[in-house]
DNA sequence: TCGTCATTTCGTCATATGTCGAAATGACGA
DNA sequence: TCGTCATTTCGACATATGACGAAATGACGA
């Protein structure tokens, strides 16, 4: 029960429906995220904690930033299920097809965002290894 | 989005989904919604209020009572995957079995709860109408 | 080693939420 | 009509939550 309110709690918060939304895509580190949701770093890092407690993501370390991710198919039940019925029920919601749009604005923006981001990071950002995890995640 | 958040919403207290548990198994009126829980009415009847309000309940009036429902199948696409995903995870969980029994208890005590229940409303509980509702709730 | 940047943790604040009891409302039956 | 019972609404309270900025932590590169 612990479990499924920590999932449901973690669903309560517009912001945090949004971030879910956008990992569909792609891994984000939390200055993207910062940057998408366009909130004060610490709010981001509160916001994606919640989201890992409930574990409906994960997170992965690499240099100075800390990507984050859907949970994979090894995931409990209750989050795939969860993460099934968020992508049903909010896809072609109109906030979140402005989402979109928006993440790939703040992506073009390699100048101002993670400035310190190295030649390796931003290969792996377009790597097919990328695209394999976003299949996983079967979306 | 607001339609999600509210799903959600009435989704994060564990009495709300107790309470939505229960009546998979039959339609229940706010008394005995209230020794179920154990909570004072008024809080038993705000709690209800916020399960209609996401829509994942609706309510019918019979004389002096006030008996509430699982959405039908009418429903929206959210509602019946959110009760849809609510059964699929819980069902089993050491809380819902427990209630399943203590509800039983709070239904034979038909003389300390809805005391004035008329002998129309006791058959209607009962009758094959009833059971028809839980059907169609694919329960 | 030190400075810088990304991230997290901590403390604080305003607002939202769950709970109750008291009072209002609605319906039934004497 | 009046009293009673079920339910809802209202007001108050304690606690939980989301937001921020400041400070701590971690990792990289000069």
């Amino acid at each position: 029960m612990l479990d499924f309110l920590n999932v449901t709690k973690a669903l309560t918060d517009e912001n945090r429906v949004r971030i879910l939304m956008a990992l569909r895509q792609r891994d984000l580190c939390v200055c993207q995220v910062t940057a998408f949701l366009d909130l004060a770093p610490s709010t981001t890092s509160k916001h994606l904690s919640i989201l890992r407690q409930a574990r409906l993501i994960e997170s992965r370390k690499n240099g100075k930033w800390v990507y984050y991710h859907l949970a994979e198919n090894s995931a409990s039940q209750l989050v795939r299920d969860t993460l099934q019925l968020l992508v049903n029920n909010l896809s072609a919601h109109e906030v979140i097809l402005r989402d979109e749009s928006r993440m790939q604005e703040i992506l073009a923006r390699e100048d101002l965002l993670c400035a310190g981001m190295n030649a390796e990071e931003k290969e792996y950002m377009h790597s097919p290894e990328m695209h394999l995890l976003e299949e996983e995640n079967n979306i």
